[in-house]
DNA sequence: CTCACTCCAATGAGTGGACA
DNA sequence: TGTCCACTCATTGGAGTGAG
């Protein structure tokens, strides 16, 4: 798996969902609808460099994690009758929920699964804030100075009329381009890191607690996250994270970076915040990635 | 020197607005 | 009304670092 070209694809996680999906409905006599899907989805992973590798640990770390969903639901039904439907969620409701596959109960209630399978350590990212949701939890504006790097980074190339798309192909394809994009979008990471850091620690606590609950998706009480990789398997309901007794929530530097910072809540490290570009630095819109400890 | 862990980079895909 | 593309949000991989 070594120097791959192609890091990450969704068709890996989008076909281990449906590995789940294809359990849950095997487990309770439920008609998989999705088989068309993850054919085509195991035929696109093993068109990627090292296919047949990604397959592989797809399907391995599936079986690590199918008695855990089977003791879930189990203890679910219990609760909220039998399963009679599976509801590949996937990306669709990308807004409203982390959710990644539903099992809906005959009571018409729910048990919501949030699945990340991770090749080697690691617990993947918590979430990833887009402008709108600085703004919004934070009231961080950034969008002049997003304008301001694009209009530097035109200045450099003297191109002021061809689209950002065209830029940024123009920029990722040559190197020496590609080095000032880089070095002109750093300076912005670190501005708005500082303006995040700021912010956040001027919030009244009922702010900072409403922003770490939308963070952990905790006010579902109906859903699990599942975190599987070469370790280990972690369990754990969002709901159970929810803040109710907390006397203080701040955040500090981290000594490392100036694109970082930690969330600490009452003196403990808890959550750690990268700013960065989404889709190239310097090239792309800024977003926030939060991830645990 | 090795290995685990931290930091952060770069990809895919959905959505909706602009504009023909 | 169809196409393009900017923006948002999710995913995982890899380089770098430091403990042993």
């Amino acid at each position: 798996m070594k120097n791959r070209k192609v890091k990450s694809n969704r068709a890996q996680a989008d076909y281990f969902e449906l590995l789940v999906c294809q359990y849950i409905c095997h487990l309770y006599n439920i008609t998989f609808s999705y088989s068309k899907d993850l054919a085509e989805l195991s035929n696109k992973i093993l068109s990627l460099p090292s296919g047949t590798t990604r397959l592989k640990l797809q399907n391995d770390n599936f079986i690590k994690i199918q008695p855990k969903i089977k003791k879930i639901l189990d203890y679910e039904i219990g609760q909220k009758g039998k399963v009679i439907n599976v509801i590949w969620v996937g990306r669709n409701l990308l807004i409203e929920t982390t959710s990644d596959v539903d099992a809906e109960h005959i009571s018409r209630q729910k048990t919501r699964f949030s699945i990340k399978s991770i090749a080697n350590t690691g617990t993947g990212t918590l979430k990833n804030l887009g402008a709108r949701q600085i703004k919004k939890y934070l009231g961080v504006d950034f969008s002049n100075d997003y304008k301001q790097m694009w209009e530097e980074l035109r200045k450099y190339l003297g191109d002021s009329t061809s689209s950002q798309y065209q830029i940024k192909k123009k920029v990722q394809r040559n190197q020496k381009l590609l080095k000032w994009a880089t070095e002109n979008g750093k300076k912005y990471q670190i501005v708005l890191n500082e303006l995040c850091c700021k912010s956040f620690n001027s919030l009244s606590l009922n702010q900072k607690i409403d922003f770490l609950n939308f963070i952990t998706d905790c006010n579902d009480d109906d859903l699990y996250v599942i975190i599987v990789n070469s370790i280990d398997v972690i369990i754990y309901k969002p709901v159970e994270k929810n803040l109710k007794l907390i006397k203080n929530i701040e955040v500090r530097k981290d000594k490392m970076t100036d694109v970082g910072y930690t969330i600490f809540v009452d003196n403990k490290p808890t959550y750690r915040v990268q700013t960065n570009n989404t889709n190239g630095i310097g090239i792309s819109a800024f977003c926030q990635r939060i991830f645990w400890v």
